[in-house]
DNA sequence: GTCTCTGCAAACGTTTTGCAGGCAA
DNA sequence: TTGCCTGCAAAACGTTTGCAGAGAC
């Protein structure tokens, strides 16, 4: 479920190209366990790339996002990070957010429990209120160790 | 806990004043049930006053939300939205997200279970990395019945 | 009267758009 | 060769800040 063979599969597939800037992006999150923002990972591009402009850095995120290799979340930071979807590469799990320093921990702690409840929850909603359910987000805030 | 006297009660004992902007905001999210944006919030209560400004809604939603008030949620529509505290005239709910028309779903269905599991995650959670866990989000995302 | 609170204007940082040129297929 | 993809510049957007005046207590 990776590699530059599987993206470009992926890609055509879609009747995208792979590009430089696309690969660069796929492969610095398939090294990180951060959630990087786009300016980050602009950053990190640009070392390798500098060649590369923050624009086609939110359109290809925007794309990834789209085509569900990617998921935008929001911290509360006032800038949207990223992380690889679950299943490319990276396990399920929730996050953890301090929100004081911003520090934030994935955990995996009952997400069995969690991943059944949650499928007991989409299928009742979509019953309900006749949603097809795609996604879903689960964080905790609070204040972590450092900050206490 | 809601009106005039309980909320003056409320800001006096953080020793902030109960003026007419705070006091029109809060009205407001009382009487709603909407999700409502600051340029929402700034244009409903520029009717009853005119001279309210963008600025004064930043800074007292900001305040409401860190007296505990208000929550302040992301729906991924590039702006920050508010309702009142669940426990303030509010029953614990969350959110189902069409990320189409962006309409928004209030359900309060295995609220039971959720909160259930939620305990032991945080539980589990202020241990193993000893953070002191003060909230939660959970949110859904998907096409709803009119967009399908 | 004191000190908080407010409105205005301007600044700020992130994200989006228009357009001409570049490059994958 | 085609037309998707890119970089630049500029704009748009939500939000924040500095400051002088107004108002709650």
């Amino acid at each position: 479920m990776s590699g530059p063979h599987w993206w470009r599969h992926r890609f055509r597939g879609c009747g995208y190209r792979l590009t430089f800037p696309r690969q660069a992006i796929l492969e610095l999150l398939s090294k990180t366990s951060k959630h990087l923002s786009a300016k980050e990972i602009y950053s990190a591009v640009h070392k390798i790339y500098p060649a590369i402009g923050l624009t086609t850095i939110y359109r290809t995120l925007d794309l990834l996002v789209q085509m569900g290799l990617l998921k935008k979340f929001d911290f509360g930071d006032g800038q949207s990070r990223y992380e690889l979807a679950s299943g490319i590469k990276k396990n399920h799990h929730h996050h953890l957010v301090c929100v004081k320093c911003g520090k934030i921990i994935d955990y995996d702690d009952f997400v069995k429990e969690e991943i059944e409840l949650v499928k007991k929850v989409e299928e009742a909603l979509s019953k309900k209120y006749n949603f097809e359910i795609k996604d879903h987000k689960i964080q905790f805030y609070g204040i972590c160790s450092k900050c206490k």
